[in-house]
DNA sequence: AACCGGAGGATCGTTGAACGATTCCGCAAT
DNA sequence: ATTGCGGAATCGTTCAACGATCCTCCGGTT
């Protein structure tokens, strides 16, 4: 591992003063993990980390363990902690399990008015997408799309669903800090979530959902290619 | 060497795959809590278990980590652990996943043939069931049609589907293992399931889906007003 | 050159203990 | 019946230590 990512943990060092050690020192290896400091596959060594972070093993282990749970790193027993590596089996899993939920959340969805909750979040992320595409910040324009189906699956008022929703597209963010230009990769499904959105609101629930599957399989597509590319 | 062979051992890979203690502790305290040993809302004392076990409470602490995740115990700040206690809600939120991820397999099923292996569950779920109900015994029916279930759920060939609706079932067994009277729960759910594999086997996957649909709605009703009814 | 196979080091798994913080419980006072 | 207050019990967190496992390297064999 390179000195400038132990450097860098140094830095954090100093924040650890309030809350919780454990989960401190997790939110910072999770923005290292998520900003690609730590590179997919990288492993991350108890000893190592702990004596940067002047943590004991045992706190280092219990933040690993957040971690995991956030589907961020995986445990080889015997063999450490490894920022999740997702292969493009995963990606593909991953958007059939969009396609599942989110087309069935909008299958089942009884007649107007939506919840508002769920249609406001889809209005803030289009908005929140279209001011980050404004601005070429493309990685929050990823966000924005990302949380414009979260709101889209709220529309079920499933607590469950939600939650589901929220780990599935935490991994899909392992996919797309890694990837190259990712301008490509976002720009040209905000104007599809805009038009899903309007097909939602003028009643067409059957129409929002054609159009849903066609982005999340032209998505997925796109996606996979690019990061078999990537891999390769 | 030929692909085939190493396929083969790749394998029995799993089966020879260790677990650490933390793993098996969890699986001993997952039977307890699945089958009633340890009521719901009950306490889980760090020292008495773990000094039952011969277990630190480190490793004992970890244990109950892996079974928080799976939303069979929940975690109270400086309380300790406590087996999950459902409210009615909850058990309207199952059946709200369990609707939208069962009917959604069947709706998005490619033409036949349908997956081998979760065909092959379903049929095996559906003799165990017939079997235990033969012999009156109504908690392995109720795990008979779980497993019918699940396997239904296997026809979309999605491991991250599949996990979602291992967790959904799990939690599910916390509300069955207080029912009393678990045969009205159970028994009437037999034939419909073996309806809906029939109709399925015959190519219509849409007639499947309307059966699944009936029979989630009223399971929802049934197990909600028994439940209502235990818990007041 | 390719293939074992063992030695040694590195790393993880688990334990036991310690100490402060928080909660629980019984008892007295109001 | 309610409130307030210690003391006991339990949890939260940390640390150091030891055995177990894995990885690397190197010499020996075919």
């Amino acid at each position: 591992m390179s000195d400038n990512v132990l450097d860098e943990l140094d830095e954090g060092r100093k924040l650890l003063g309030r809350t919780s050690t454990a989960e401190r020192v997790a939110g910072i290896l999770r923005s290292r993990i998520i900003e690609g400091g730590f590179q997919p596959g990288a492993r991350l060594a108890e000893e190592e980390i702990g004596t940067a972070l002047g943590i004991s093993r045992n706190t280092l282990r219990e933040a690993f363990r957040l971690l995991t749970h956030e589907q961020l790193l995986v445990h080889e027993l015997n063999r450490g902690m490894f920022v999740r590596k997702l292969t493009v089996e995963d990606l593909e899993d991953l958007y059939r399990v969009r396609r599942l939920i989110e087309c069935a959340t909008l299958r089942q969805l009884s007649a107007p008015p939506y919840p508002q909750r769920a249609v406001q979040a889809m209005e803030e992320a289009v908005a929140a997408g279209r001011s980050a595409a404004h601005e070429h910040r493309w990685r929050d324009l990823g966000t924005a799309n990302m949380h414009f189906h979260q709101g889209l699956v709220a529309l079920a008022e499933s607590p469950r669903t939600d939650e589901m929703m929220r780990g599935v597209l935490a991994e899909l963010r392992l996919v797309f800090h890694v990837m190259e230009n990712p301008r490509r990769f976002h720009e040209p499904y905000l104007p599809r979530n805009e038009q899903i959105l309007r097909t939602l609101r003028s009643g067409d629930a059957p129409g929002a959902e054609r159009l849903l599957a066609g982005y999340l399989d032209d998505s997925r597509r796109q996606l996979a290619e690019g990061y078999a590319r990537q891999l390769g």
